[in-house]
DNA sequence: CATAAATATTGACAGTCATCAATATAATAA
DNA sequence: TTATTATATTGATGACTGTCAATATTTATG
């Protein structure tokens, strides 16, 4: 079973990966590092609005960003993406001490 | 670069795994094949809520569902799992073909 | 200082979703 | 048939979120 608080941030993660543009988003910026008006020009959205996303992408460290003048430069954290392959094992392995083995009070099966 | 249909369905998967409570039941469902009764006292929802819970994880195949008599029992579907590992290691990686090498117009770096 | 370029923030709005109580359905047993 | 158990569906509600235009901020340059 695993603890609370992984769940909480496993749960971000995924929660950033469940959009459509950010995962498109993520796809791009694993090619290399690249600036935030270039990714622009490879999406359909409003600048405010891929702001927003990078904001959420790199507040649970799927992305780091660095600021470089005026220039805001993206690229992939693989190290978190590693951790998302490390906890998914975990959530979907079996369990010595799983909750489901309490006494069943209610369910008459 | 992903095809958008994959886009589609690992979004889908995604965006089951960004709720909280269905990581949890996940995670009990991983241990063993366990029926809905057994579940929901694991938890601290209304049973509509696990049922509608368990709908959603068994439409973008995290979990199978398999009914006997009046009990439906739920196991957690590995291939699904499988696949999540895949598309993030497809996702995350270098791609030589990417969208982000075309001319770019707007940007004046 | 004034202008321009790149990015961030704000506020509004529409759509989605987790949750529950109530009810419905399905299957078994008396 | 009637009652009971297990699960699904419905409808309502409150909370969250993706999107945009408008505006603000930051940095460099003239």
């Amino acid at each position: 079973m695993v603890k609370n608080n992984d769940y909480d941030k496993v749960v971000e993660i995924f929660k950033a990966l469940s959009e459509p543009m950010r995962i498109k988003i993520l796809d791009v910026v694993s090619c290399r590092e690249l600036c935030a008006c270039e990714i622009l020009e490879c999406l359909s959205i409003s600048q405010s609005t891929l702001s927003h996303h990078m904001k959420v992408l790199i507040s649970c460290d799927l992305v780091i960003g660095r600021k470089e003048a005026t220039w805001m430069y993206y690229s992939i954290n693989k190290e978190t993406i590693a951790n998302i392959h490390n906890i998914l094992d975990i959530i979907t392995s079996k369990k010595s001490n799983c909750v489901c083995n309490v006494q069943r009070k209610n369910c008459k099966k």
